[in-house]
DNA sequence: GTCTATATTTGGATAGAC
DNA sequence: GTCTATCCAAATATAGAC
């Protein structure tokens, strides 16, 4: 991530996504994000204003491809008539998987992610809101439509938690070392098969 | 918490428990501890030493108890011949759920579990293995019992996943406003079922 | 044991030369 | 756009009086 054939922009981005999975927003400092990204130290304030605003777009980065493709895949569910809960639940959690497996800093970003949750950042937590709340409309209303009997209310609860599940399990997995070969991949796809049951099990609740 | 009548030291250890929740532990300082325990500033010092102590002693607190509790009710599962896994399980989780439901800081205790989680901190992790790794140790071994085909670190992996599940999904429970009275209890009761269930599967998976 | 005062370090942010 | 130098605030920690 600290090569000269990135501009520093990115060089900075993927410096303090590796550096705020380790440490934390509050545990890394822009001097360690700076002398990691190997620009100086001066450079972050300029290219982004504030470390606030900093942390903004490393979620920017990734969130919006993440995003993007789980509307993609919402969207395909809900145009064939025979989907269910386990489908919409697929389209929600198998983008995450395949970002979690990227070999750009992907998995750093999962365990971000991790972070995000336990922060319970007001500043944060607007940020993801703002530019991400339709998202979660959209599979909101997705969700209600063929769970008409559950309150709506409810239903947000559960899908948050959902999340929070996704989110932990994402990060825990990206910590397990894949002794033979295959089997990094071969458990995080068997872990998202746990989830999406257990899941879908959970909003069938009454 | 920060009433007069507690000891100096609880009183730290109250306020610490509450800041490190909200704001991390990098991210809550002294000064915040010492002025929402209405003690000295030097005072942290005096009796913790050092604020990475103070984080370790929050930490001793509750799971003195917590894992005093687990033991128990692994032994009592443990006495009976028809005890299966479920009972395991039970004997790991309902001792945090009870935790989480107590009223002198435990639910924000749980929240500063679930970012102990996402630090990966190796000197809290080397605190948390030297002084309770005996608590997982005897688990483990109930559990490999009962699972004689499986892996023994694979095992001791999955009960790492079963307790970061645990964690998120109590202090994320912590969240959620009880708003029909009973509703709090009532939800993390099933939560506690649903996990339980979730987990059995996953440890009976090939 | 508790206080005030202070030493020392570190962090975020900016000014101004290039 | 990038650098050096620096400002200022905040943090941990300690010394020494009471």
């Amino acid at each position: 991530m600290n090569t000269q054939h990135f501009s520093t922009k990115e060089r900075i981005l993927g410096a303090a996504e590796q550096l705020f999975a380790t440490h934390g927003f509050a545990g890394a400092s822009l001097r360690q994000v700076t002398a990691a990204a190997n620009v100086n130290l001066a450079a972050v304030n300029y290219h982004f204003g504030s470390k606030e605003n900093l942390i903004n777009e490393v979620f920017r980065r990734r969130l919006d491809d993440l995003n993007a493709h789980r509307i993609e895949e919402l969207d395909k569910a809900a145009a064939r008539t025979d989907s269910d809960l386990e489908d919409l639940l697929s389209a929600f959690i198998r983008p995450a998987l395949d970002l979690s497996l990227d070999r750009t800093g992907g998995g750093a970003f999962i365990r971000v992610l991790a972070r995000a949750f336990a922060e319970h950042n007001d500043a944060l937590r607007k940020f993801l809101s703002d530019n991400y709340g339709h998202v979660m409309k959209r599979f909101h209303a997705a969700f209600a439509q063929r769970l008409p009997n559950l309150d709506k209310e409810e239903l947000y609860w559960r899908l948050d938690i959902i999340a929070g599940a996704l989110t932990y399990a994402m990060a825990d997995f990206g910590v397990i070392k894949r002794k033979t070969g295959v089997t990094e991949q071969t458990h995080r796809e068997r872990a998202v098969e746990h989830l999406i049951r257990f899941a879908a099990a959970g909003l069938r609740a009454p």
